[in-house]
RNA sequence: GGUAGUGUGCCCGAGCUGGCCAAUGGGGACGGGCUGUAAACCCGUUGACGAAAGUCUUCGCAGGUUCGAAUCCUGCCGCUACCA
């Protein structure tokens, strides 16, 4: 490929972008033909990705094609102190180890979208300018900020207009992480939106350092699987980049219908037009729309062919419920079956005459917390025996190695007679 | 340091003029139905043991009052607000 002109550099890298500060600076940067430092910060407290860390990740990504450097921040100073603002649970104080086994993972996971070769990445610790920072470096750092600009941040203005606390050291956050932009010179930074305070912070203090402020880009933060609030672990609603092809199917589909859009621009290259075609059309079918999200989606992280194979493991398992037509002899209940059941082992003692209590075989193999969980499983017809229903949970079922246990829609065990 | 309030099941949150409370309701989770989907919607389940009757453990912690306490009293701990 060509060296893309800096007009068509710049649609490309603002495309997708809720904010550019400001759209002429970067421009401007661009023009200037230099290699630029873009910035990302990155918290060595949560090493699991999810989709929604990728699209800033995505947009890095570009930069680093047409030239740039990626620079990660590794806040493992900030992460270090800890941060009581999230109440119930005190952060547990993060060991040196820790923080670079976290670095670790999240490079490794970084990587499957990131370019991680030399000349296009730097990874920095911020321990490295914030740890030997004297209170009086420290105080000269305040000093370059007023308190009626800190209190702009959204966050802390509905805070303290709701009359709750807001402590000290919290004021001093995105003044850290805005220090780092000083330090290593950053010319961009990238952020989901909820860091656009944070990260123009950056601009006012490498303006007092003399140095030319960053450009912020901020991308809009991924809605996760819920269809409701952002894409989160704790929340619970998200898709790890780690997750298995089948996993990242299955929860693809899954997402409300409105979300397609945006989970194809912010998570795929699919062109503008192809994605309006998938998700606009007037004879379009969502759930094959979807499935091509997902399989794009996928092969991003694993490959083609994994996508491939999720897809048609989700069709068999899930898809054809009233598809009878099994003309290979094989019965449709096998058909349905997913690639991967795990096996497991029943202790001789469950059985007796070659049956086994039902409440006990459910306990064992789907580790149910207790057997009342089982004994309403089976109530509820949640149970299945080789897709027979077990009906009642006092009378011993037949069983024998190889027969397939089910729970629900989607659980499946194959026993093994001990 | 002072004053007031608060602490309930996975989470939020009723109950707190003592028994009918294993504890209303919502969320979540799980099961079933329906569906293009593992979405939406509808129904059900959601402390443990027990076939059941029932028994046991649970309402911050430790004691106390009572035939009987999540509910009253005492002490302790945590959280929150206001005042200093």
């Amino acid at each position: 490929m060509s060296k893309p002109t800096t007009d068509q550099q710049l649609e490309t890298l603002i495309r997708g972008c809720e904010h550019c500060y400001t759209v002429e600076e970067l421009k401007k940067r661009l023009d200037s033909g230099k290699q630029l430092r873009v910035k990302l910060g990155m918290d060595p407290t949560a090493p699991d990705l999810t989709l929604g860390h990728t699209v800033v990740l995505r947009k890095l990504r570009q930069f680093q094609d047409m030239g740039h450097k990626a620079v990660l921040i590794i806040g493992d100073y900030t992460a270090r102190i800890g941060d009581p603002s999230g109440k119930s649970k005190t952060r547990p104080m993060l060991t040196p180890d820790q923080v670079k086994e976290n670095a670790a993972t999240y490079m490794k996971q970084a990587g499957k979208v990131l370019d991680l070769s030399e000349g296009k990445f730097e990874a920095r610790h911020n321990s490295e300018w914030l740890e030997p920072m004297t209170c009086a470096d420290v105080l000269r750092l305040m000093s370059q900020m007023t308190v009626a600009r800190m209190m702009e941040r959204d966050t802390f203005a509905t805070r303290q207009a709701a009359g709750k606390e807001i402590f000290m050291h919290e004021l001093l956050y995105p003044l850290m992480q805005a220090r780092d932009s000083v330090a290593i010179e950053s010319d961009v930074e990238l952020g989901g939106t909820d860091q656009t305070f944070n990260n123009l912070c950056g601009r006012d203090l490498q303006r007092h350092a003399g140095q030319p402020p960053q450009i912020v880009m901020t991308l809009p933060l991924l809605v996760g699987t819920d269809g409701k609030m952002k894409m989160s672990k704790s929340m619970g609603n998200y898709v790890a980049v780690t997750d298995t092809p089948t996993d990242m199917f299955g929860k693809i589909m899954r997402i409300p219908d409105p979300l397609m859009r945006s989970y194809f621009e912010l998570l795929t290259d699919t062109p503008e037009e192809k994605i309006a075609a998938l998700t606009d059309g007037p004879d379009i079918n969502p759930r094959d729309s979807k499935e091509q999200l997902a399989k794009t989606v996928i092969a991003q992280y694993h490959s083609q062919d994994a996508a491939t194979a999720a897809a048609d493991e989700f069709k068999r398992v899930h898809g054809g419920r009233r598809s009878s037509s099994s003309a290979d002899g094989v019965s449709d209940f096998e058909a349905s079956l997913p690639d991967d059941i795990p096996e497991i082992d029943i202790p001789d003692a469950m059985i007796e005459n070659g049956k086994a209590d039902p409440i006990s075989i459910t306990v064992h193999c789907f580790q149910e917390k207790s057997r009342g969980v089982a004994k309403r499983l089976i109530a509820e017809s949640g149970i299945r025996l080789n897709g027979e229903v077990i009906q009642d949970a006092q009378t011993p079922v037949a069983i024998k190695t190889g027969d397939i246990l089910q729970r629900g829609k989607r659980k499946f065990v194959r026993v093994t007679l001990r």
